[in-house]
Order: C-alpha cells, then sequence, then structure tokens
DNA sequence: ATAAATTTAGACACTATTGTCTAATTCGTC
DNA sequence: GACGAATTAGACAATAGTGTCTAAATTTAT
C-alpha cells in the first residue's frame, strides 16, 4: 500500500496519483462505514492526503460519493465485458470451459475489490439516490445480462445447449454459479479459489443437467441421432 | 378499561404497545438510514413516543440496534420454518406444488417486510457486528437449509427426484427460485406478485430439468422401466 | 381514590462532523 | 532557481446527534 522507503521525506505523488489515492479510500471508507457513518477525515487519512484536498477535488462529501459509484460502476462493467469476451463459443469440453468461465466470472467481477464495493454500495445507499443507482441498473445488468445471454443463444444455435429463453438461461447461469456464495456475499466476506471452484462446479453442472444435450455437439453432428437415455 | 372513545384526546397505548411501536419503527429506520444514518429522534417521532422512552426500554443507539436484529432473525426464521413445514412431501403435481412452495418461501419470508429487513440490516451492517451475524447465520442459514435440504432428500429418496447431495439442491432451488429477483433485491426494491410468480416458475422448470425424473414417480414405479429418451 | 410506575417535553453538556478560511509549504514546470 | 498551482495543517463557525436530567403529566394497578 505505502512505500516508505525514504529515511525522512514522505515519497511525493503527483496530482493524479492523490486523486486516484482518494478515489480509493473513499470507496474502502464509505464501503465499510456507509456514507453517514463515513467521515471526510477518515478518508483524508487513509489516503494520506489532507482534508481540504478532498474538498477541492470533489466539492463535498455527496459529489465525492457519487463519484465513486461512477468511477466503480465503469471499472466493474469493463471487467465483466471483458470476462464476457472469453466466452467459450467453440468449446473443446462444454463443462470445463463454463466452469471456468464462471470462476473468471467470480473472480475478477464479482469477487475483487471493485465488484464487493460496488455490490455493498449498491445495496446499503441505492434507495438513497434512486436516479444514481437507476443509472448503474442500465449500464450494469441492463447491458451486461444480454450480452451473457447472446453468447447462450449462439452456444445453444450451435448446438451445445438447449435452451428456449436465453435471457432466463444467462441470469439462472449466473445465479446457480454463486449459489453457494450466497452468506459469505451477505456479510460482505470475500470467498477464497475453492470456495468460489465449488460453487462454480456445482453450478455449471446443474445447469449443463438442465440444459445440456446428451452429446457434446461436435459428436451429436456427426453420428446423426442416436438418441440415448 | 379498554375503551378508546375519547374523541379528541391521542389514544393511548400501553406499556408493551410502544414497546412494538418502538421495535417497527427502530427496524423501519434503521434500514432506511443505516446504524449511522439513523438518529433516536427520527424513531421516536415515527414511533410515536418520546426520546426518553427508547432510552428507558433500551439503554443506548446500539443496544437498540441489537435487539432489532435479534427480533428480526428470530421472527424470520420462525416465518422460515413455517413455510418449510408446507414443503410438498407427497406431490400430487410436483412442478406445481414446488412453484407454490417457492413462491410462499419469497413472499412470507423473503420479500416481506421482516426479510426485507433483516437482509438490508445483515448486508449494511455485517461487517461491524461479527459476532451479531454469526449468531444470525448460525440460526439461520445453518438451521433452515439444512431443514430444506432433508425435505428435497426425502422427495429424491421417494423417487421423485434424482439427486446426489440435498444440500447443493436445496440452496441452487433457492438460488434459482430467487434468479430474477437480484436486481430489485440489490437496489432495495420489493418485486410484485407477478414477478415472484415468473421467477419462482421459471426457476423450478430448471430445477426439474436438472433433477426431475422423467416420468411422476408414481407412474414410474408402477410402469417399472421405459425409459423414454 | 390514591400510590407507584411510566411517559413526556424540554433543557442541557458533550462530542463529532461538515465545510470554509488562512497562511505557510511544497510541487510541477519552465 | 523562480513562478504559479496545488497541497498542507490548523483554526473556525455552524450544525447535528447522543445520552442525561428534571419536573410535570399520564397511565396502571391497588
Amino acid at each position: 500500500m505505502k512505500h516508505d522507503v525514504s529515511p525522512d521525506t514522505i515519497p511525493p505523488r503527483s496530482h493524479e496519483a492523490k486523486r486516484a489515492s482518494i478515489m480509493d479510500a473513499a470507496g474502502e471508507v464509505f464501503c465499510r462505514e456507509s456514507f453517514a457513518g463515513a467521515n471526510i477525515d477518515m478518508i483524508a487519512a487513509e489516503a494520506g492526503v489532507s482534508r481540504q484536498t478532498i474538498y477541492n477535488h470533489h466539492g463535498d462529501k455527496e459529489k465525492l460519493f457519487v463519484a465513486i459509484v461512477r468511477d466503480l460502476t465503469e471499472r466493474c462493467n469493463a471487467g465483466i465485458f471483458a470476462t464476457i469476451s472469453t466466452f467459450p463459443d467453440q468449446p473443446k469440453d462444454l463443462e470445463a470451459d463454463l466452469i471456468a468461465f464462471a470462476v473468471r466470472m467470480n473472480r475478477n467481477c464479482i469477487c475483487n475489490r471493485d465488484g464487493k464495493f460496488l455490490r455493498k454500495l449498491i445495496q446499503t445507499e441505492g434507495e438513497r439516490y434512486p436516479e444514481l443507482f437507476a443509472e448503474w441498473r442500465e449500464q450494469g445488468p441492463g447491458r451486461t445480462w444480454p450480452a451473457i445471454a447472446a453468447r447462450f443463444a449462439r452456444l445453444a444455435h450451435a448446438g451445445f445447449l438447449d435452451i428456449e429463453d436465453p435471457d432466463v438461461a444467462a441470469r439462472q447461469f449466473l445465479a446457480l454459479a454463486n449459489a453457494e456464495l450466497q452468506t459469505t456475499f451477505m456479510l460482505g466476506g470475500t470467498p477464497d479459489d475453492d470456495e468460489v471452484l465449488q460453487s462454480a462446479t456445482h453450478g455449471v453442472r446443474t445447469f449443463l443437467r438442465a440444459f445440456g444435450k446428451r452429446q457434446p455437439a461436435a459428436e451429436a453432428q456427426k453420428h446423426s441421432a442416436l438418441a440415448g437415455a
């Protein structure tokens, strides 16, 4: 976090570094203490910056809070779309590939710092800032879910899956992948790699029991119809 | 004795009525404003009670908060166990019965006032009161999930379902039933009956595609083996 | 009816926090 | 090294909230 290598002087940081440092600290503190519980001095201390600097940058507490949420929303969305682009369109091993995808999604978008913070802030302050969080809803789930649904639709069309409603399937995929992490999320914890893998594995297996073809699509297309039980 | 006919005076309420009224108002306010954002005057006003009365009953803000969480936990647990007792052990129409069960669970335990409040308080303040919420975890999910799992295990044993791990299946059942309510929950909203029914219907269908037998158990047992595709 | 317990409004001391201001310092850049 | 911009510590007024205390009013039980 803080590299104090110099013996007596504090290492100077640029304007931008301070800006970033304020965003980091504010995210942390708002998340930990809630908007009302957070105070500017705490954020300033955690950012290693004077209180006045925060007021110079952001005007007041509420503007700072809004900036944090916008920033987190953007970063999370970027991460989610980056992860969606790794969706297995031509899976070699459908189960393994979907499990790996679910794990990536969880690790890089849901359980990471930004994901955790954004989730917490939405849950905690969502009702107090309807317009801000309506914005999140549009930019977030409103765009990511259809994107995931489109990938599942493609997979189904290619014969790997048997899906009627890709939107429903996408939501259920995510719900199943997280099914065993709910309690941990509730309490603000971060599940370890093993829990994430477990939940993803169980979730994907169930998902494939519901929506999988009996055989891999490539095989199925070669051998035409064997239709086993 | 108990005739409130007085025309111009505010109807007096008993000690116990005030106690309940404080609990109600405090739940509401803590939930809406978070612990730090809530203040005693607000609660007193909402409860129609003087501030001092709250201090008389509960000592201080933190003790009041703890009392609220304990109360909500208890009430929610009671509701969940009551609902679990309506689990369809001898289903006539497995899909319809499970959907109805999922709807009851959502309506009476997750989406109702107590469920919503408890969820919000756990999410918001969980990290600040580890021991209190550890208690919730034990009393809540720690006892309800196994109870639900046991019902699914029985259903599987009776030949209605094909389940390896009932604990996993139970968690996934709940996750699927709520899959389409996540965003609404996030923002603190209350889904209407139609959304609840939709989500439950889709969730249970997927659940049965994954874990259902091809035929109703009764039939399957009579006709022994037909094993259709 | 009367006594005991509870509730009430309001004042109160105390603390915490926000947001502003200033004067000195440090930084980035030429 | 010199200049303007950014940052700093600290004081500051203004506000809001907690928890206590009082004396009067009201409720409950005897």
